[in-house]
Order: structure tokens, then C-alpha cells, then sequence
DNA sequence: CGGCATCCGTGACGATACTG
DNA sequence: CAGTATCGTCACGGATGCCG
């Protein structure tokens, strides 16, 4: 939470207050990720300037949303790591990224792009067809790799090659965002050619079915 | 959208170009429960400046998530209302309650209260007992009257009384929390007092149980 | 009186430079 | 590598004024 509150007896307000801040949501999306080292951080943030991170960094560990812990015992790097309460804003996240993906059609001369900022809505979109069945799906687009994972702690993300994912995926990212809007089915995308669905098992053939 | 982007080829990202601004949910919360007055608003969001409203309302009107228009045929006053665009992020911020509402337990003595601003977590609670049942609960706090409304068009809420509700729960405040954290059934309030449920038809009948 | 626009002080933000 | 320091700029909050 910032030095500056809403000051209402409403839990929005109150949950805006601790992530309402510019930059808050954005750094909790890159640590949805996984655990990420400053330098990352900003590398992945495009604008940030160094201040802020530091700033929101130091307010997501005193709200208990995330942690600095070393990377290798005894080493000199840190990262920062969300705790279960900061992974709890997932859900948030799914929401804006759903609101948000109709203005995404038109892609800006400015925009950055990383691959792993497709993992939510994608999540999204898939998290229906998988219905019971668990595991990791790997993501292989031209910009980059994320997985997905689908187990009963609930949906989650990360970023780079899935260790041994269930099902693979490789697509280019403007199909990944076919399928994510919906006007792309995954069975059809594959039949196209335009996807290649890669694993053997119940996740994978879900995904083949539709 | 501000004329401050986060140029990222990003879903959430976008969305919060659009809504991530200081006050601009909170706004949206408000006229979530029905068409504001400038006036109105201003008194419902204590803090607010002025012209940081005006300017707010006027990102809303650009960006499509709400319209002003006379309230009455050839009057003066005006009011804003959300656009469809503009209620389809219920979703955020009933997100951002359920995330939040773990830290409404202290009620600080600067919170401002309004008694709808209980609506959006208690219609995330209420949404589950309904089942395919529709229509409308009043809920009557001792800080004022709500609604929230249940149909196919997905489930919203109001300022104010229902007119003509299925169902109406009068209790306090803090019992009304109590059920939205899930700490009290119901039911259970109902038997022991603390909730007071009228109606009859099946939407009464489907609450009464839980 | 409702609906802003203007002015001003303060604090947040963004870019760059610098340090342990 | 991981931040802190500095500084200019802009956004925010509060008060006031204008105008229908």
C-alpha cells in the first residue's frame, strides 16, 4: 500500500490501494511468471524508471504480496518472488486481460512485446477445454516460450520452455491471438497447418478436440 | 485512455491505458450502480478533486465506457451512464473485492462508507446461491438501501431500493460482511436473527436454503 | 446551484547519473 | 548487478471563481 489511501470502507478501494498504483499490476503480471532479478524486471518493463521499480518492489514485500530471497544459497543476486497472496491477483489480471483484449487488434509502432504477455488471455481461453485434466503446456512462439500450467492448486504461467510439458503448442503470435479473441479454434488452427500441437495424453487430446 | 500509455503489445497492459488511472475504477464502480450527477459523484468519492472528476468523466466519454446525456427531456442537468463496453468491467472489480475484501477487517476512522459499495462483494457471494433463478434482492443496511439484480444479461446491482424485489434482506453492515467473507451462511443469520429475508418465489426460496 | 475551469502547492513520476 | 541520488516535469488535491 502507498502513503496514499482512498480512505474507504470498500474492499475495491481497498484492494486498489495496494496495487492501484502505475506499474503495481504490471510487475505483479512479470512475477506471475516466476521469479524474476531486478535487472529483469526492468529489462521486461519498458519505461519504468529505475526509482519506481525500486519503490514498488519495496511496497509489493511490506503488503506481503511478494519476497527478496537469494537466488543461490549463499550468492549475491536476489529475486523477487510472489507469495501466495500476490499470486492470489491472478484472477484480477485474467479479468483485465479478457476486458482488455478487444483493444488489442491494432499493434502500435511502440509497442514492446514479450512472449509470455500472451500467457494470461491464452490461460483464459484454454482453462475451459482442459476441463479436469492436468499438466503443463508448452507455448512456442517466434518471439519466445511460456507454459501453462493446469493443476488443482489452481491455473498458473511461466515463462521460457516447459520442462516436460503434456502438450506443446507452436504458433505465431498473431494465431495465439486468433485463438485468444476466440475467432480461431484450436482444432481448426491445427487442421489449417497454422498450429502444431505437439504430446500424447488426456490434456493434449482435449486441446485436439476443439 | 490517458495521454500516458504503457506501449505494451499487452492485453492487461491496454486495459490499464484505459482504467488503471488514479479514481478511474472507483468512478466506474459508482455509475456501475446506476446514472450519476457530476454533483453526485463528487459527494460519493470523497477525495476527489474536481477537476481531476471532470477529467476522468471525460476519459470515459472518449473512451466509449460511458455517455452523458440530459436526464430530463430538454433539461439542464446532466448525468453519465456506462455503456455496455463500460459494465463489462464488473468482472475487474468484482476481481479486485474478492482480493480485497480480506482487507476490510479494520474499518479505519477515516473510511467513508456508502452502503452499495457492499454490493459487488456481496453479489460475488450471492451469485452461486441463485442458480438459473432471476430477478431482484433488496438489501437494506442501516447506512442505506442497494439492490443487485440477477438475469440473463449477468448479474449487476443498483443504488437505492428495488422496486419490486424478489427477495429483501435487511441486516447491519457488519453481519452483511460476515456473509460475504463466508464466515456466516445465510441461513444461519436468518435463524439466528441477525438477517431478516422476505419474499417468496424461488429466488427468496434459493437463498432461504443456503 | 450544478458543472466545470483556473490557479497553486505538493507529491508522484520519468530520465539520467552515480555508487556499493 | 542492484539499486540510490538528483532533478525536471507532470499529475494530483484543495480552494476559488465563473457561467449557465
Amino acid at each position: 500500500m502507498p502513503h496514499r489511501s482512498y480512505d474507504q470502507y470498500c474492499s475495491v478501494a481497498r484492494a486498489l490501494d495496494v496495487v492501484g498504483e502505475r506499474w503495481a499490476l504490471l510487475i505483479v503480471r512479470e512475477l506471475l511468471a516466476g521469479p524474476r532479478r531486478y535487472t529483469d524486471l526492468h529489462a521486461d518493463l519498458p519505461g519504468v524508471s529505475t526509482d519506481v521499480l525500486a519503490s514498488r518492489l519495496k511496497d509489493l514485500e511490506r503488503d506481503g504480496l511478494a519476497v527478496r530471497r537469494r537466488l543461490t544459497r549463499s550468492g549475491a543476486t536476489y529475486v523477487y518472488e510472489l507469495t501466495p497472496r500476490g499470486r492470489g491477483l491472478l484472477p484480477v489480471l485474467a479479468a483485465l486481460a479478457d476486458w482488455g483484449t478487444p483493444a488489442l487488434e491494432e499493434r502500435r509502432p511502440t509497442d514492446a512485446v514479450r512472449a509470455h504477455w500472451l500467457a494470461i488471455p491464452l490461460l483464459q481461453r484454454l482453462a475451459p477445454l482442459t476441463g479436469p485434466h492436468t499438466g503443463t503446456v508448452g507455448v512456442q512462439l517466434d518471439e519466445g516460450a511460456f507454459h501453462l500450467r493446469f493443476d488443482e492448486s489452481g491455473p498458473g504461467y511461466g515463462d521460457g520452455p516447459a520442462e516436460q510439458p503434456d502438450a506443446r503448442l507452436t504458433l505465431s503470435a498473431a494465431t495465439c491471438l486468433e485463438v485468444t479473441r476466440g475467432t480461431l479454434a484450436l482444432a481448426r488452427g491445427v487442421k489449417e497447418g497454422r498450429i502444431e500441437l505437439d504430446g500424447s495424453g488426456p490434456l493434449a487430446d482435449a486441446l485436439a478436440e476443439r
